[in-house]
DNA sequence: ATAAATAAGATATTTAATATCTTATTTATC
DNA sequence: GATAAATAAGATATTAAATATCTTATTTAT
């Protein structure tokens, strides 16, 4: 019951790119070292949030990755579910044909309930105020400490 | 970020021996079928209940289990720890050591948030409500309907 | 045209979860 | 006390998902 890699690794890509600026462009290189996400493993990633239409990707020589919106249009929820689905806590939850009596089931309410609360809360917090504030990118932000 | 099969049998199991009430002895068999849990995997499941001292294990012909406690003084966070270990949804949140800043990352205190809300939520449930009520056990409670 | 970048599909590798088997222990009953 | 019926506990498969990597293709600045 845990955030995946991936959408672990996706948060940091986004928080990077956000970090840079919406609409500049950042090297795959770049983003992979400094956010220490293997390299092949990013391109897996970034190819999903294109998908998703959180970044724009440009190919060719001086190419990268970019923010396709504003920070503050993004949430966390939206960057986590593009990589692990929906987030439902169990199996009931989305697949309420897994259960007999799903509709009653007092197990099956409570589930439910801690799932949009969980989702609300994601849904809460947006990519700009991610970004903002001291994030979990070693070396970021530099902001060359003053003593 | 869903729970385990494991998790989800052991609440089942739980709740079909308060709904026999507490101090019952009920078999493996018993459970084992009206709650669709593979007989060999409930073993499993009953010994990390034990050990948690959630139930009582009987051996020995007419053996079986029994709450150790009334269900009101168990929670449902208490059930789905036993099984998957304390809730954390992001690896940062239990091992900080994982992330370079983390006392100051605004992703870590996210995730933070999150998972203590969770575990509140879950808290907040007995295994008293869950047995009085309908529940996503099949056939039961039976409580032959009035119609 | 060339080379530098990413795209996309395929394939390992690793880990965790799920399920099952085997042998041992406990205890009610005769 | 012997027997048989139940669970205990450790070991081992099996399955599925996540993670990581490789290969070949495509795009585009120079």
């Amino acid at each position: 019951m845990r955030l995946t890699r991936a959408g672990e690794y996706a948060v940091r890509c986004m928080v990077y790119l956000a970090y840079k600026g919406h609409g500049v462009l950042v090297s795959k290189q770049e983003i992979a070292e400094r956010t220490e996400i293997p390299s092949y493993f990013l391109a897996k990633i970034v190819q999903q949030l294109s998908k998703a239409r959180l970044i724009v990707i440009t190919q060719g020589p001086k190419g990268g990755y970019s923010l396709l919106k504003p920070a503050a249009e993004v949430s966390l929820l939206q960057i986590v579910e593009v990589m692990i689905g929906e987030i439902s806590l169990n199996e009931c939850v989305d697949r309420p044909s897994s259960c007999s009596v799903s509709k009653n089931c007092s197990v099956h309410k409570v589930w439910e309930k801690a799932s949009s609360q969980l989702r609300e809360t994601l849904a809460a917090v947006s990519l700009a105020q991610l970004s903002e504030n001291e994030s979990c990118i070693p070396i970021f932000p530099v902001r060359v400490s003053n003593a």
